[in-house]
DNA sequence: TTCGAGATGTTGACACCGTCAACACCGTCG
DNA sequence: CGACGGTGTTGACGGTGTCAACATCTCGAA
């Protein structure tokens, strides 16, 4: 229904009708609307962690391609679900604290974030700084990305594969360390 | 009324009781709620346009200095007006395609962006690639990380200031042109 | 000065929404 | 067999955006 006519047109009675049920039967297995929300909105986080899990699951990748095909996987993700990615960081999902499964669900995609550039360390591809705070950084330019993209705000659609591809050459460059950096020039 | 209860509080009745009016008096001004909300999300980037113009008025400053200065100023205040950003940024605001205003004001600041881009280009500081493309990549990581951090999807909050440095620093060196970077090191 | 037109404000109503209380049904298990 | 927890239904409540019909006010032309 999201993907369908957007958010604002999922309503209890909608939802209801769809199922051939009345309205006050879904409240027997969610709170509130708001809570019926966060569990499609952290379905929408699983998928998307298992949708980055696979990248690792075929041939062992290189830890730079790791993390590439990583930023490559999560925007396309919100390019193909606009409005599914939309309700994930929207504020009416986020803001209720006694729903925590959305945020735990967005939290094991970054820990799987910090995982890879953990590993981008060790091969001594990027600097050996804190890698919570570069995961931010990196989480924070794809989602800008992904945000901006489906909000209509970049006109260069015709250039988005370019675009994904020069956020992470920029960030891997950003955190290259000093070292290799002169090797390989 | 959006800072101090939240975009959800911003009903037509609420409104026109602050004004002292009645409810279809609005009517009179805004063709429906979403364009008078379109009309305070462009008030928003006005400001903040403002505020990132008032950054060049003083003494001049380095192209780095600009650009650095820029990202800074523009999460800032992002961070001091959440429920403001978020409706800069909201689908409801930027879906309407009749209402153009919103789409300019956020292109006037973009356009900010690619001239010190561009200046910074011309200083020798980063790549002269596209520029327009450049500013793209920069727009998503300032935008991602105030979005992250609005939504405190980002948890290390006594590091807001280290992570908006860390932002633009590692924006500066992916995008540093390959002399400057040996001769700087 | 008068008068009429356009801008502005008001009231009452409509359809829709999320939510809840009260009641009805069903299978299960002591 | 009977009580009970899980599930579904109906009807209602208050709140919302919106509109049609009517009232008022301002101000420039005759």
């Amino acid at each position: 229904m999201i993907s369908e006519h957007g958010v604002a047109s999922v309503t209890m009675r909608a939802i209801a009708g769809r199922l051939g049920v009345s309205r006050a039967a879904l409240y027997r297995h969610f709170a509130d609307k708001t809570a019926l929300l966060v569990a499609v909105a952290a379905a929408g986080f699983k998928r998307l962690n298992d949708r980055v899990q696979a990248i690792d699951a075929g041939a062992p990748r290189s830890s730079v391609d790791r993390f590439r095909r990583l930023g490559e996987e999560y925007v396309r993700f919100a390019l193909e679900n606009p409005a599914h990615y939309r309700l994930m960081y929207g504020r009416e999902a986020l803001t209720r604290e006694d729903l925590p499964e959305l945020r735990e669900a967005a939290n094991a995609l970054y820990e799987h974030l910090v995982e890879v550039i953990r590993a981008h360390q060790r091969s001594g591809g990027i600097k050996r700084q804190d890698p919570s705070l570069q995961a931010y950084v990196a989480w924070s330019a794809v989602h800008g990305l992904a945000s901006l993209l489906i909000e209509g705000q970049i006109q260069a659609t015709d250039e988005i594969d370019g675009l994904i591809g020069m956020t992470t050459r920029t960030l891997l460059d950003g955190m290259r360390s000093r070292r290799q950096r002169v090797v390989v020039e």
